[in-house]
RNA sequence: GGGCGGGUAGCUCAGCGGUAGAGCGCCGGCCUUACAAGCCGGAUGUCGCAGGUUCAAACCCUGUCCCGCCUACCA
C-alpha cells in the first residue's frame, strides 16, 4: 500500500473497488438499512417501490442493471430523506420458461415430464429452483441494490399462491372469469394455450399466395381461391366473396366440391372478410384456424372443423394427410391439388409470421375451451386512473400507448397447458360440472378432479403491489397492507407496460379500490453501440458482471455468443461495439470498472430514450470519475482531519471568505438541480449536474484555489511546532469539510459504494447516523450564496482562462511565472481584479503588476486578450518578452491562411467554369466572399502575431 | 395500415426559440508533492433534407427521406 505523502491521509493512490464494495455491501445488509418498518408507530413517510420480479430462470443482463441501477438511485434518493423506504424484491416463477428449462434437462437424461407424472415433475421444478434458481437476487447485489431482502417474495410462495386463488375465485364469483370454448393462440411447441401478449409478429417473411379452384358442384365452373396456407384447405367450411363483386354473383348460394372431402363447401357473400380488389375476390373460410375466418364462421353459422392435433400435425379430419406436421402437409396438399389439375399458379407474397414469445415456434389459432378474464370493465377504470391523474405515467407520451392498448383490449387467455404454476382451482364433475373454490369442495369427491391448467404466469405478476403485502389476509399482511399500498413508482422498462404495469393496474383498482401506485416510470430499452437490440443470436450481449469485475476477451466471447469459437464471437461482438474494438484486438477486454462507475453510466443516459445504447468506453469516463473523487477526498483529509466536529454543524457554514462563499452558492445550486432531477425521473441530469460540480467546480477551482491558504498554513505549522493557524485556513478548512461530506451524500444514491468508503473516513456532524445511506440528503441548507459572488468568480475564471490561453497559444515555458496587468474602465471590475490578484496570478503562473485605466501605452512584447463582463470589459495583458520558446500563434494561423488558400483556389476554380456560373453561381460566390474576409482576418492576426514575435 | 421515438462534433449522447454543448476520441504542452485513471490549452459541426412561422429556429409548423420500436385480421 503507497501511502500518499502530502496529504498525511491512508488512502491508496488510485480506488480499487472491488475490496471496499464487497465491504460495503455487508455492512447494509448488517445494519439493516434496506429495511423498511410496518410498525404503525413509525410516522415517517413512505416510499415504496416494487422490484419487477426477474424470472426464476433469470440470469443479469444490462435490462436488469439498468432496472437495479434506476430504482436503487431513486429508492436510496428517499431514503436519504427519510421516507421509510420499501422496495419489495421478489422472483417470478416464469411458467413457460421455467417449465421448458426443467424438461430439457429432462430430455438430456431421455425422460419427458409424463415419465414422471406432474407430482414427480412439480417437485423437480422446485428442487431446480432451490439449486440454480434466483442466482440475480445474488447479482443484483453485486451492482449495490438496496430492497428489502427480508420481504423477498416468490410467486409461488404459500402465501402468494392463496392470493392467486383468491383473486381467481373472487373474479369467477363477480362473473368475470368465464370457461369458453373459441380460437386461441397455440403453441404446438410448448403445447399450450397462449394470450394475445404472448404471440410476438415476425414480419417481413418471404412466402406465396397460393392459388387454386374449388370446382363449383353440379357445373364445371370453378372459383379459385388464394391462401398463405393451402393445407388449412382441409378445415374449409365455406369460400366467401365480396356481395357486390359482379364476377361472382351468379354463384351466390352455390356449392363447391372440397376435393379431399366428402362434404360440400357453400359460397357465401360477406363484405366484412372480403376485400375484393385482393387475390381473387374469393376466400376461402377455415374458421377453426384463422382468426377472420373464426369470426366469418359465427356471422354465417358455418362448421368449425379442427384439423390438427395439438402438437401441429394433422388429425383425423386430414384424411389422407393425417399424421403430417403443418410443413409437411401443406407441401403435400399442394401437390395433391396439383394431381388433381387444381393449381391456379402462386405469386410471391409478403407475410406475418405469429410466433410464440418462449420458444419461437410458429403460433396455430386452434378452437379449444380455456379460461378467460373479462378485461372491458377493469380496463375502463385503468384507463380512467391515468387520465385524472391519479397515477401518472413518466413520460407522458406513454400514456397514449398505455390507452390504446386498454382500449382494444380483448378478453385474457389465462389457462395454461403446464404443469409449473398456480393450478386453476376449478373442480370437474362426472357429468361436466364445474365448482370453483379455494380449496377442494367436499362434495367433490369421486369422480371429480381438479382442472389440470395453470395460470397464465402474469396472472400473479397482476397482483404483485399487494399480494406481496399480505393480500388478502387480514391479520398477518394488515399492516404492510395498509402502510405500503399504494406503492409510490413502479419503474420498468416500457417492454412489460402491457404485460405487467397495466394489468396491475386493472387488478389494483379492481381489488384495493384504489390505483396500485402513484407514478409509473419507463425506462428505454439498453441495446448495443450501434443500436441493435441484445441477444445471443447476434452475439452483442454484455454481462453486466463483467464490467464491474472486468473480463478478457475470452469470458466476453462466452458470454456475448455462447457455444460460438471465440475468433468469430469477438468478431460479431467488435462489430456492436466499435468503441471497444481495439480494446479487444489488444487482449485487455473490460477493465475491472467498478459498480459505482456501471451503475454512474447507465444513470446518465435519459431513462426516457426509447433506446440506450450502451458504449462501454464511456464506462471509463465515470470509472475516471471514480477515481477522481476519491483523489480529492485525498486531498482534502490531509485538511480536514483538523475540524472540530463540533464545528460541523450539519448546515452551510457561515463563511467570510469569498472562495468559500462561492463554492457554498455553486453547492446550493447543484443541489437543486441535482434534487430536481432525481423527483422528476431526470436521475441524468442528477448525475451530470454532480459530477459537474464536483469536479469542475470543486476540483478544478475550489481545491486549486485554496490550496496555498492551506500550504502556508501547513509551513508555518511544520516550522514553528505550534498549531497556529490562521483563520482563512481555517474557515477553508471547515468550508471543505462540509462542501465534501454534502458532495458525497449528493452523490451516494448514484455512486453508493466509493461514497460510502469515503464518507466513513472524513469529519462529519455529530448527528450523522452509521451509514451515509440513512442520509439526510442534501438540501438548500447546505448550500447558500448569491448571484453576485457565482458572477463574480465568473469573471476571474474568465481572466484565468484568457491569461492561460495566451500562455499555451505563445508556448510560455511552463515553470515561468509571466508578467500580469489589466486595463479596464469599470470601476467595478478593477475592484474585482485587486481583491483576486493573488489567486489570478496563482492560477494563471503569474505576477500580478497592476490594474490600469484604458488608456496606457501598450508595451512591448506584451500579448492582449480582451474579456467581456457585465462589468464592462477587461483587457488582460501578458509581458512574454524572453519567455517565449516557439510560436504556436503564428504557426497556427500560418497553417490557417494556407487552408483557406487552398479552398480559395478550388473555387475559383468553379468560378471559372461557364456552365456552373450560369446554373448556380451565387453560393460559390457568396462562398468565395466569406473566404476572402477570413482570409484577410488570418493576415491581419498573422501581422499582429509576428509584430509581437519580434518584439520579444 | 396505424402509433411512437430517433437522425446534433469521428463515436455515444445532452440541449428543444435567443451567440452550438458533455464524455470518450483527436491535436499541442505539462510527471506542477490529491489524482498521468491527472492538469492546462486547442481544433472539430451547412444540428437528415426542403419549405414555412418569427426580429430571431437545432429547437415551433408543414412536407419529405432514412433508422428503430410497438401495434393491426388483409386471405
Amino acid at each position: 500500500m503507497m501511502a500518499s505523502s502530502g496529504g498525511g491521509s491512508d488512502l491508496d493512490k488510485a480506488y480499487e473497488p472491488r475490496e471496499v464494495e464487497e465491504r460495503w455491501y455487508a455492512f447494509w445488509e448488517n445494519e439493516g438499512v434496506f429495511r423498511a418498518t410496518d410498525d404503525s408507530a413509525d410516522t415517517r413517510p413512505c416510499y415504496v417501490v416494487p422490484l419487477p420480479p426477474p424470472n426464476v430462470t433469470g440470469s443479469l443482463h444490462m435490462g436488469h442493471a439498468m432496472m437495479a441501477t434506476l430504482e436503487d438511485v431513486l429508492v436510496r434518493f428517499e431514503r436519504m430523506r427519510g421516507k421509510n423506504t420499501l422496495w419489495q424484491p421478489g422472483i417470478d416463477h416464469a411458467g413457460i420458461a421455467t417449465q421448458t428449462v426443467v424438461e430439457r434437462q429432462l430430455a438430456r437424461e431421455g425422460k419427458t415430464r409424463h415419465d414422471l407424472g406432474r407430482e414427480a415433475f412439480v417437485e423437480r421444478v422446485w428442487q431446480w429452483k432451490a439449486e440454480s434458481g434466483g442466482q440475480i437476487m445474488r447479482q443484483m447485489r453485486v451492482l449495490g441494490a438496496s430492497p428489502d431482502w427480508t420481504r423477498t417474495k416468490f410467486t409461488m410462495d404459500p402465501d402468494m399462491s392463496a392470493a392467486v386463488i383468491e383473486a381467481f375465485v373472487r373474479l369467477y364469483e363477480e362473473g368475470l372469469i368465464y370457461r369458453a370454448s373459441r380460437l386461441i393462440n397455440w403453441c404446438p411447441e410448448c403445447r399450450t394455450a397462449l394470450s394475445d401478449l404472448e404471440v410476438e409478429s415476425d414480419e417481413g417473411q418471404s412466402g406465396e399466395l397460393f392459388e387454386f379452384a374449388y370446382q363449383v358442384d353440379g357445373s364445371n365452373e370453378e372459383i379459385v381461391v388464394a391462401t398463405t396456407r393451402p393445407e388449412t384447405m382441409l378445415g374449409d367450411t365455406a369460400v366467401a366473396v365480396h356481395p357486390e363483386d359482379v364476377r361472382y354473383t351468379h354463384l351466390h348460394g352455390k356449392m363447391l366440391v372440397h376435393p379431399f372431402a366428402s362434404r360440400k363447401v357453400p359460397i357465401i357473400t360477406d363484405a366484412i372478410l372480403v376485400d375484393p380488389k385482393f387475390g381473387t375476390g374469393a376466400v376461402k373460410v377455415t374458421p377453426a384456424h384463422d382468426f377472420n375466418d373464426f369470426a366469418t364462421g359465427k356471422r354465417h353459422d358455418l362448421a368449425e372443423i379442427n384439423i390438427f392435433n395439438l402438437d401441429g400435425t394433422v388429425n383425423a379430419e386430414g384424411g389422407p394427410f393425417e399424421g403430417l406436421d403443418r410443413k409437411r402437409a401443406r407441401a403435400a396438399v399442394k401437390k395433391a391439388l396439383d394431381e388433381l389439375g387444381l393449381v391456379r399458379g402462386t405469386k410471391p407474397h409478403t407475410l406475418t409470421l405469429p410466433r410464440c414469445q418462449r420458444s419461437g415456434g410458429v403460433v396455430e389459432p386452434m378452437i379449444s375451451t380455456q379460461w378467460f378474464c373479462k378485461m372491458k370493465g377493469m380496463a375502463d377504470a385503468a384507463i380512467r386512473a391515468a387520465s385524472d391523474g391519479r397515477t401518472q405515467i413518466v413520460p407522458e407520451s406513454w400514456g397514449k400507448t398505455y390507452n390504446h392498448f386498454l382500449e382494444s383490449i380483448q378478453d385474457w387467455c389465462i389457462s395454461r397447458q403446464l404443469w409449473w404454476g398456480h393450478q386453476i382451482p376449478a373442480w370437474h364433475g362426472p357429468n361436466g360440472e364445474i365448482k370453483v373454490a379455494r380449496t377442494r369442495p367436499p362434495e367433490c369427491g369421486e369422480g371429480w378432479s381438479q382442472d389440470p391448467d395453470v395460470l397464465d404466469t402474469w396472472f400473479s405478476s397482476a397482483l404483485w403491489p399487494f399480494s406481496t403485502l399480505g393480500w388478502p389476509c387480514e391479520t398477518r399482511g394488515a399492516a404492510a397492507l395498509k402502510k405500503f399500498y399504494p406503492a409510490s413508482d413502479l419503474e420498468t422498462g416500457y417492454d412489460i407496460l402491457f404485460f405487467w404495469v397495466a394489468r396491475m393496474m386493472m387488478f389494483g383498482i379492481h381489488f384495493m379500490k384504489e390505483v396500485p401506485f402513484r407514478r409509473v416510470l419507463l425506462h428505454g430499452m439498453v441495446v448495443d453501440e450501434t443500436g441493435e437490440k441484445m441477444s445471443k443470436v447476434k452475439g452483442n450481449v454484455i454481462d453486466p458482471l463483467d464490467l464491474v469485475y472486468g473480463a478478457k476477451p475470452k469470458a466476453i466471447a462466452e458470454h456475448a455468443s455462447p457455444n460460438m469459437p471465440e475468433h468469430e464471437a469477438l468478431t460479431k461482438f467488435k462489430r456492436s461495439y466499435p468503441s471497444i474494438a481495439a480494446d479487444i484486438e489488444k487482449g485487455i477486454g473490460f477493465p475491472a470498472y467498478g459498480t459505482d462507475a456501471v451503475r454512474f453510466t447507465l444513470a446518465t443516459y435519459p431513462p426516457s430514450n426509447k433506446r440506450i445504447a450502451l458504449a462501454p468506453k464511456r464506462i471509463e469516463g465515470y470509472r475516471h470519475f471514480a477515481n477522481k473523487i476519491w483523489n480529492a477526498a485525498r486531498l482534502c483529509l490531509g485538511h480536514i482531519a483538523l475540524v472540530d466536529r463540533a464545528e460541523l454543524t450539519g448546515q452551510a457554514p457561515s463563511v467570510k471568505g469569498f472562495y468559500n462563499q462561492w463554492i457554498l452558492a455553486e453547492l446550493g445550486k447543484s443541489i437543486a438541480i441535482a434534487k430536481g432531477g432525481l423527483s422528476e425521473f431526470r436521475i441524468d441530469e442528477a448525475a451530470n449536474e454532480a459530477y459537474r460540480f464536483f469536479w469542475n467546480e470543486f476540483c478544478d477551482w475550489y481545491l486549486e484555489i485554496t490550496k496555498p491558504i492551506l500550504r502556508a498554513q501547513q509551513q508555518q505549522e511544520s516550522g514553528a511546532g505550534a498549531p497556529a493557524s490562521t483563520p482563512e485556513a481555517a474557515e477553508v478548512r471547515l468550508t471543505m469539510a462540509h462542501v465534501l461530506e454534502t458532495s458525497l451524500r449528493l452523490l451516494h444514491p448514484l455512486m453508493p459504494f466509493i461514497t460510502e468508503e469515503l464518507w466513513q473516513r472524513i469529519p462529519k456532524p455529530y448527528s450523522r447516523q452509521s451509514s451515509i445511506a440513512f442520509g439526510p440528503f442534501p438540501s438548500a441548507a447546505d448550500g447558500v450564496g448569491d448571484e453576485r459572488v457565482t458572477g463574480e468568480m465568473a469573471v476571474i475564471k474568465a481572466v484565468v482562462g484568457a491569461a492561460r490561453t495566451i500562455r499555451s497559444e505563445h508556448e510560455v515555458e511552463p515553470k515561468a511565472d509571466v508578467p500580469l496587468s489589466f486595463r479596464t474602465g469599470s470601476d467595478v471590475a478593477r475592484g474585482l481584479l485587486a481583491e483576486h490578484l493573488p489567486a489570478i496570478a496563482l492560477l494563471s503562473r503569474g505576477k500580478g503588476l497592476g490594474i490600469d485605466n484604458i488608456g496606457g501605452a501598450r508595451e512591448a512584447g506584451t500579448a492582449v486578450s480582451v474579456v467581456p463582463t457585465p462589468h464592462g470589459s477587461i483587457e488582460i495583458l501578458v509581458g512574454l518578452k524572453g519567455l517565449v520558446t516557439k510560436d504556436k500563434e503564428i504557426s497556427r494561423v500560418e497553417r490557417e491562411i494556407k487552408r483557406i488558400e487552398k479552398e480559395l483556389i478550388i473555387l475559383n476554380k468553379k468560378m471559372a467554369k461557364k456552365d456552373f456560373l450560369e446554373r448556380a453561381p451565387k453560393e460559390v460566390i457568396d462562398e468565395s466572399i466569406a473566404r476572402r474576409a477570413q482570409l484577410a482576418g488570418a493576415r491581419a492576426r498573422l501581422e499582429e502575431a509576428k509584430q509581437l514575435a519580434s518584439e520579444l
